[in-house]
DNA sequence: CGAATCCATAGTCTATGACTATAGCGGCAG
DNA sequence: CTGCCGCTATAGTCATAGACTATGGATTCG
């Protein structure tokens, strides 16, 4: 049985008339009877009863017609369905991101994401970097926001920006200036991430150049957990300036620019580079570096506050 | 977009490999990826990520599966309905028939078809027989059994029986014997269907080769309510002899034998010629035959009360 | 009875799908 | 790291299926 079989059946079907339905599908009215007719053979039974100048259903014809309109149906809707996740009135998107990043980006970027896209189901899952590069090799993860450089096979990365890490620490704390070398860092007590996180390994580093040795008081994994110790006094920290400014609560910490070197590192997009990448993606990844190039530019301050108590309410 | 497409689409869909999917469909996998590819680039995207081993649905194949699945499932069920009306395993069945013919014929026929087809949805209308010729005309009946011949266009009869027809009259009229000769109905007033019905007619022609003029004292259209009037002494009446004896309720009416000539009419099926007969309808054809045979031998008498009985209840 | 309408058949041509062979790519083991 | 294996995509050839025009046969209507 084929499709044009069903479209020739219904156009008969409807128009009682070889003809008139030839003519509604655009086919000759030969090519049409002999469509029906081979649908009539491979069933086994006559479909339409051809009285004269009248054509009329058989029973076969109508308990057929029931069927075969819906199959008809059925395949518009997946046709439908397709191009309308085409165009991004429908579907899915399933979004790793790294906490930090998260806190900051996250929420003008799902607010303007929902604002363009109303229809598309958003998931945003915070996860550190080598939790979104697993979720994505296991197509769990659509698209992720996290740390470069990713060097893994099959995983595409894209650069979006560079976050500036700056030295947090509780206000009774004395630092001196508002400015510190990295050199500065070794007598402080350092409250930081595991030794398997991206960020740890990133400040290690910094350290290293600097020739310092860190001296860590205290690991965390969630960089909430480390601001509410440095808060308390337990030690400095070392974090992304940004998600620090982003949820500075009445400002119980200092926030201290370091330089010599100055540690920064690169937040990009990754996806799978086989995968396919729907509208929806692409414009979350469009909308990504948008949002944050607003972020870093003039409307950094009310304009980012705003939004950030917006989403947050 | 084919079935084919869908077919072939699903399979991989199941097994997620290309190969294996070809061989479970029974082509090649090049054919198989080509229809795959021709789907996906009529569609505008791509409906499986090809990674590298892998092979995996992508959102929009997701999408996209569940109207193909139910599509298939259509045109599967549509092919079913149509072949269990083959088998007899459903359909409707619409007959017309006479209503003499209905009383003695049609109760026991019913039986017998709704125990072979049990499924099948049977329903008698009981009609003249220009009503039963004008109903197939117009598709209300699918079926006939009416009283030739009929000549009409279009509509095929078979003979079924001959019916006799019998003088009926009431007990206190005088016959003299349980036979009589046409030529002795002149005398008696008689009760008749109007002009226009068929066994009125039959019975005029009949008197008309015996060249007596029939004294008709009432007209009425029901054979119930002639026998009725009959038995309250309005007159005597010519109905078919089968009909007579298998309503008669206590014997108030005496059943005389005509003859010379015995008046007698065929009873046949009748169908549009062109008009596609399924199995229900010819089975119930047969059925006509083997009935009125059993009806007409030995087991006349008790075996067609008894199912009488049963189906009246 | 002739004209018109309508479906079926015959014959021809194009296009589509299936096949084999093979290339290309990624994964895995020695 | 290199060679083999598994899997999909592409190229080229061939047969079939479907579309078209012309026409026949049947029925209806004026």
């Amino acid at each position: 049985m084929e499709l044009r079989q069903l479209e020739y059946f219904m156009a008969v079907a409807t128009h009682l008339n070889f003809s008139r339905a030839a003519e509604h599908v655009h086919v000759s009215q030969p090519s049409l009877s002999i469509q029906i007719g081979g649908l009539e053979k491979e069933l086994g039974t006559r479909l339409f009863d051809r009285l004269g100048r009248k054509v009329v259903l058989t029973q076969a014809g109508e308990l057929f017609q029931v069927h075969a309109e819906r199959a008809l149906r059925e395949v518009e809707q997946a046709a439908q369905v397709v191009h309308e996740l085409l165009g991004a009135k429908r579907g899915r998107l399933v979004v790793g991101t790294l906490s930090t990043v998260n806190s900051y980006l996250i929420a003008p970027l799902v607010s303007r994401f929902k604002q363009r896209f109303p229809d598309i189901h958003l998931q945003v899952h915070a996860q550190p970097s080598s939790e979104i590069v697993h979720g994505l090799l296991t197509n769990r993860l659509d698209i992720g926001i996290c740390l470069l450089p990713l060097t893994h096979t099959h995983v595409t990365t894209i650069p979006l920006f560079e976050e500036r890490l700056a030295l947090i620490a509780p206000v009774g704390m004395k630092i001196g200036k508002r400015r510190a070398r990295m050199q500065d860092l070794a007598p402080l007590p350092l409250v930081l991430m595991p030794a398997d996180y991206c960020l740890r390994k990133m400040v290690e580093s910094e350290c290293a150049k600097a020739g310092v040795h860190p001296q860590v008081v205290l690991e965390m994994t969630s960089p909430e957990g480390i601001l509410q110790a440095v808060a308390e006094g337990t030690g400095a920290t070392i974090l992304p300036e940004l998600y620090v400014k982003s949820r500075l609560p009445a400002s119980q910490l200092q926030i201290i620019d370091l330089y010599d070197p100055t540690p920064r590192h690169t937040v990009g997009l990754a996806y799978l580079t086989k995968r396919h990448r729907d509208q929806a993606a692409n414009e979350f990844a469009a909308l990504c570096e948008t949002t944050m190039r607003d972020l870093q530019s003039g409307s950094t301050g009310s304009s980012r506050n705003k939004r950030h108590k917006r989403t947050a309410a």
